[in-house]
DNA sequence: GACTATACCGCACATTTGTGCGGCTGTCAA
DNA sequence: TTGACAGCCGCACAAATGTGCGGTATAGTC
């Protein structure tokens, strides 16, 4: 069964304050935070959460609150589209989660990104594979960074070569691009993660 | 600073709850569970823990206690070394912890292994990188799996070349392994994790 | 010896917190 | 109209829970 707004919002809160406290918060402290002065509504929206399986409440027992669906973790967004000039990640460019070890996670501003095409084959970045980018706009010789050319996001490494500066493909199938007005760095590449089916 | 003993199982047992129900426990369910029967005695342990920056005591919240090392999220161990006829991995053969999605997570026997050489360089699977491993002694055509070959964990594909079946690696620099006695299937790999520096 | 840290016990108290029960207003479908 | 939800209010009560303050004992260090 779906949940209503409602409950998407006390849902999402829950998660959060565990996410970040470390504990669920209390009927009264949800009941603060949605401006509902009497616990007997927030209990309603728990039972009903619980209903559709997305909590499980302990009776009896303070901060009794369970999560069952989604999770606590450390997670970074899925970026599904990246947009010029926005330093933070728009939530309705946003796919999806993973969840990454925090060495990965960085500082919340950090984001995924699906790779598309082949022209970073031979750095052993490949089609499908997300890659990890901390948003930046300076980025050193020879990392492997996010640009953005013609609105189109693209993996390649920074390189200089000779007087110029250019996002170079790791396939001979692909030429190097020169980095001028058109291209804006998004960020650096810190991590890769691969699912096998 | 070093925890004592009983700190650590103190602490242990924070984390456990915390993992396996969602929210910390409270003093008199710690003390509970080790024979304390004075909420003082337990909060000395807190009092310490927080001293060792182990764990943040949030006063007047119920179960208000923070896992500052450590964590709870979802790891899987890094083997270091791989014994073969082992089906657990031992203790003392991990060499440390790598948080990932759940979905690479598994069932609790998932481990990852630090990738020696660049054998599957043509894989975009390269040096350093960690592979998610999920073991199990049979694997299809195809996959990529974690062979102990001479009490040695090497990666590589698994196919079927006429009649023979071998171990492929992904670098026309190596040749195949065709499989036999000396040849241990370990587990398939179901993830790829690179971090970049 | 004085001091500190660890590891306990015990009790009273105030606050936090879940619970029970009653009430209200809408909307929507049968 | 009736019924089932969603969403909200209010209150009193009992249980769960943190807190303050006191005590004991052992071990190690300066």
């Amino acid at each position: 069964m779906e949940l209503t707004e409602r409950q998407k919002e006390i849902f999402g809160y829950i998660e959060k304050t565990v996410r970040e406290k470390g504990y669920p918060p209390t009927i009264r402290e949800i009941g603060k935070r949605f401006s509902c002065s009497s616990t007997g509504s927030v209990r309603d929206h728990l039972k009903a959460l619980a209903n559709k399986r997305c909590i499980e409440c302990i009776p009896g027992v303070s901060r009794g609150i369970r999560l069952l669906r989604k999770s606590m973790y450390p997670s970074i967004p899925v970026a599904g589209r990246i947009i010029a000039g926005e330093p933070e990640l728009a939530m309705e460019n946003i796919e999806g989660e993973i969840r990454v070890d925090e060495k990965l996670a960085g500082d919340g501003k950090t984001f995924a990104l699906k790779v598309k095409g082949d022209s970073m084959a031979g750095a052993g970045i490949r089609e499908g594979d997300y890659v990890v980018v901390r948003p930046q706009e300076s980025c050193r010789e020879g990392e492997i960074v996010i640009a953005l050319i013609e609105d189109e996001a693209t993996v390649k490494r920074f390189m200089r070569r000779g007087k110029g500066v250019f996002l170079e493909p790791a396939n001979p199938a692909y030429k190097p691009i020169p980095v001028d007005g058109r291209v804006k760095i998004i960020g650096r590449v810190t991590g890769l993660i691969r699912y096998y089916r």
